[in-house]
DNA sequence: AATTTGAGAAACCAAAAAGTTGCACATATA
DNA sequence: TATATGTGCAACTTTTTGGTTTCTCAAATT
């Protein structure tokens, strides 16, 4: 089994999970409200995302809180790096060339 | 089928191939010789990229020249935006905090 | 103590993905 | 013109994925 984050962040359901308890911790329950698929389907979906270290669990009594592990979004910023680089020094290589025309 | 960004650059090899091509444009033989799958597999994966604009081809003759559309790329940045959002919130929740306690 | 509620695990299923082999076809080259 | 080369497409296979239903278990509530 794979599991990293692009393959996490590949599923609609749990891009949307994930944007969903950016802002608050939420319980499975109140999390698979806003889908229509079983709670069981989330669970699943929070396991792997879980094992990708993207959301955290914090338990409560018999409740479960998943919360983002915001830090790890950056592993994608990261890997956009290498592109971010060369979207710039194109922009540049654009530029120059404007210039020289311009001469 | 789904295909968008998020299910392409969910596969490692795709992953390699866009940033095998990000620097220089490359042939489906060319490209396909850095891995150890068939050539009609990278070619799939080319037809996929292709669909989702990751990747544009230009004709030269028979041969046939792969090249990032690296502007696409910034499809998955602008997703990533709303959690730096959140990360810089955090920062500076944190920095408040640290202040607060210092008095 | 009995029942309800929140959650994960297991077994199963259908559809999708990632690979293969074999073929067709156009463009170079001998 | 015959042959070699670069490429894409189609059919097929295996593995993975995303969902379901059924079950178990622990914590709350009655």
């Amino acid at each position: 089994m794979r599991r990293d984050i692009f393959q996490a962040i590949a599923d609609p359901t749990r891009r949307a999970i994930i944007t969903l308890i950016a802002l608050q911790a939420m319980t499975p329950n109140a999390i698979a409200d806003n889908f229509n698929i079983t709670r069981q389907a989330i669970s699943k979906h929070l396991r792997i995302l879980t094992e990708c270290e993207i959301v955290k669990q914090e338990q409560q009594g018999r409740e479960i809180y998943y919360s983002l592990e915001i830090k790890k979004m950056k592993e994608i910023d990261k890997w956009l790096e290498q592109f971010r680089k060369i979207w710039e020094t194109r922009f540049n290589q654009l530029d120059n060339l404007l210039k020289t025309n311009k001469k």
